[in-house]
DNA sequence: GCATTAAAAGAACGGTCGTGCTAAAACATC
DNA sequence: GATGTTTTAGCACGACCGTTCTTTTAATGC
């Protein structure tokens, strides 16, 4: 690999992390640049452009986030569906550990509702390619015969974002620390609603 | 009242319109003035500071809040605790309806997360306090036999929150516009499971 | 090892931000 | 209508933003 894309990736990995923890509108480039020991024009002719730079950072992250939530799931083949559902909501919910309780792809899309077009574009893309994989998932539960067929996906995933942001709001309020547990009873409810009856509906 | 605080009122009021569309973050004093067609500083002069700007819109929409939301429920002492509860979600999600489809306070707290002291504070303030407000309904309907004894306020008002914030998301994500449609589903289904059964539990 | 190309630094630009300071205008009171 | 007090405008400041241009440094291919 050249040297111009091992730095760039350097960059990019840097950049993941300060967005992380303070936002993609807060990702200036002078701060990146301190923060990864270079120029401000060194930086920046990697991008040509802050939106380049914002968009490159939000196609990094997709890759993180296949790698940390999909990618560990999908290698349990052998698992049931309940199991691997269940393991999937693990990792999504462990997706912003690190990052201090707060999902990077809804912090950017928030702010990026009346910014640049590209930037909007992108991250509509990857929430809408995740939504759909989980819809995904609920459709192969329904086939496994576990939930009942007038279970709408969408209505389902529906609800699981609402948890999972419900989540990152206690956790930011700081109402006791227990938005996990309360995600997880959540989740379990809504299960119990969706289970097969095996009755006339 | 003087022409100070009359002005100053007008300002607000302007303020708060400008964040409902744009967000907190983008009203910068230069546009603000110019919104309100006076200079920059004496415009400025009746805050002193951007942060006190900042907390004063936030407490005018916290007024703005309780008289579009919570009021006009309140007056309809009459009625049934389902009744009031779900003119209070109606409301709510209303709230939101002239402000294309984003809760202020929700915007304003992503922002503020890694933000001022106060301002951050204010916030938290007010959605502790709709929270509790939230709880409180939700208590009611146990005591009027209306929901099961084993219920959880919180728990019921984080999903409650759930929802509300995915309405959120699937609107601004554009995703075939039913959003409210998925919200009152889930309202629906939290009900049906949060209901008094009369059986041994 | 040298020539060529790629990568990084340096300095400067126009712009906007929040914020002071000072003078003018508008107001209120008698 | 003059006086004193609010309220507003004008102007400038330092800081940071994204971006461009030129020069220096580093890596690459022969």
């Amino acid at each position: 690999m050249s040297k111009g894309r091992k730095t760039r990736e350097h960059i990019l990995n840097i950049a993941f992390t300060i967005a992380s923890e303070t936002g993609l509108e807060s990702l200036t480039i002078g701060v990146l640049a301190k923060a990864c020991g270079m120029s401000k024009s060194g930086l920046f002719s990697h991008f040509n452009s802050k939106e380049n730079l914002q968009v490159a950072v939000i196609e990094y992250a997709g890759e993180c986030f296949i790698e940390r939530v999909i990618v560990p799931v999908r290698r349990k083949q052998h698992t049931d569906v309940t199991t691997r559902l269940q393991s999937l909501l693990q990792h999504w919910l462990d997706w912003n550990h690190s990052f201090q309780g707060s999902c990077m792809f809804m912090d950017a899309w928030k702010e990026s509702n009346s910014n640049q077009d590209v930037l909007q574009q992108t991250l509509r893309k990857q929430l809408h390619n995740w939504i759909s994989y989980l819809e995904i998932q609920i459709s192969k539960g329904q086939q496994s015969g576990l939930f009942r067929q007038d279970l709408v996906p969408r209505q389902a995933v529906f609800q699981f974002y609402g948890l999972y942001l419900s989540s990152h709001l206690f956790h930011s309020l700081e109402l006791e620390n227990n938005e996990r547990a309360l995600f997880w009873q959540g989740i379990t409810q809504l299960y119990k609603q969706w289970q097969n009856t095996d009755t006339i509906n």
